[in-house]
DNA sequence: CGTCCCCTTGAATGAAGTCAATACGCGTGG
DNA sequence: CCACGCGTATTGACTTCATTCAAGGGGACG
């Protein structure tokens, strides 16, 4: 019974025995839990750790002064939040449990000891700094150039991707514990509007969503729709230490 | 005449001597010129190095497979792109020089020199990875949450903050070396409709514009439409080595 | 049993896109 | 030298995508 993170670095990574041992002291280590909907740190605040998440969604969100809201990213099992967050004195954003949520917190010390001790965690904890990076650029794009019908799709692909990685999806279908409004705040559009676009897809065959199960009904024409190309989440890198990226 | 990166780091980090000469000696290796238009990197390529723009603008950007093209983040003087790139196999986006362009490449191994030999410099070169981090994501907020007036706003206030910075703006103006096709691709908008965006700041009296000269008439007025707020930007962080970022 | 949140749908409104035409500066080649 | 083409900026008219407003239904919970 590996854990989500193990499970997603195992599959882009060649970990040792070591490096497993490593990774489950870490994550061990200052388990907190939270209540579904609430804030794990508020904008303004230091951020004191490195997180991770062991268990449920989060969302990173920003408050514009009017109220305004924006989901920035999901946070899902397996995710890392900043590293060397220590380096900036106080959050520009806040991050909020969907779910109820486990997390660990990695102090400075510890997380340098980990990557110092172990090449192949040190490019994997990058690897994952540059996948969330690349996520956050493909949203841009999203909100930039994809109309409602796309940007869902698109969103629908994505989450299904990164929770395929770490074994949460059944078959096309995984948990979807996110209100219709929430996608709004994802993807920048209105909850009347989410919900008619989300019966398009359904009406479509695409997508079947109920009581929060998201059943994808064809993939490749999901894809197509969403103009979806995987390949910013840099799936399965098989990278180990040492070796060049090349092979 | 220090340059505009190490203008940058010195207004928020205390660096020694020692620190400015292993600065310096590593900008003078590999400098690279690049005419305007032209591609620095394009998507699928394998990453070389860290890359640092000494002079110009340039744009990360992607294209879908119809042709629509999102810029996903403007790279100023001063600025570095990814840190660390080297656990990616392919680029996920494309970099393009707007003007014409100087840039320094940075090895992996010169790069780890250089964080290891300094505990100020290492900070200083995660703050700035984590600035383009928030960057990104208020790009989110913006393209999500802001009607176009309050894009373009936005945008303008970011731009001449970070222009500030490195001390490339002169009282309330800047170079904007960027076609108002780009601020189209940037800000997800037509071209047709960033001009009249253009023309309505202007009407208001809160910019001027004219010969890729920005002048900002207003600042207070126009951080207030666009609702910005700087502190994403984490301007003048002031740490060194050893300190705890609490003070 | 009422209240609240979430989902759903229709109708009216509005922000931004598309289409189209004009103008201007710049370089290039006849 | 001037004509032409090209990229950029500007503006008007029309269309479309998405928002807002409004109302109703269903389930969870006190």
């Amino acid at each position: 019974m590996t854990g989500p993170l193990t499970t997603r670095l195992a599959r882009s990574f060649r970990l040792t025995e070591q490096d497993r041992s490593r990774l489950d002291t870490l994550l061990a280590q200052r388990v907190r839990r939270l209540a579904g909907r609430e804030d794990l740190i508020r904008e303004g605040e230091r951020p004191q750790a490195v997180t991770l998440v062991l268990e449920g969604w989060a969302y990173r969100y920003k408050t514009l002064e009017d109220g305004r809201r924006q989901i920035i990213s999901f946070l899902l099992p397996g995710d890392v939040c900043d590293l060397n967050v220590f380096t900036i004195r106080e959050s520009d954003h806040s991050i909020g449990a969907i779910t109820p949520l486990t997390i660990v917190e990695i102090t400075s010390g510890a997380f340098e000891d980990m990557v110092g001790s172990s090449g192949t965690l040190r490019s994997a904890f990058w690897w994952m700094s540059h996948v969330n990076a690349a996520i956050q650029r493909e949203w841009t794009v999203n909100l930039g150039q994809r109309d409602g019908y796309e940007r869902m799709a698109h969103l629908i692909c994505e989450l299904f991707y990164r929770l395929e990685e770490t074994g949460l999806t059944e078959g096309g279908s995984f948990e979807l514990p996110v209100t219709q409004n929430e996608m709004g705040e994802a993807l920048g559009l209105s909850t009347v509007h989410i919900n008619r676009v989300l019966k398009e897809l359904r009406l479509n065959r695409l997508i079947a969503l109920k009581e929060r199960t998201m059943s994808i009904l064809d993939l490749p024409a999901l894809q197509r729709k969403a103009l979806f190309n995987p390949t910013y989440l840099h799936l399965g890198a098989r990278l180990a230490v040492g070796e060049t990226p090349a092979e």
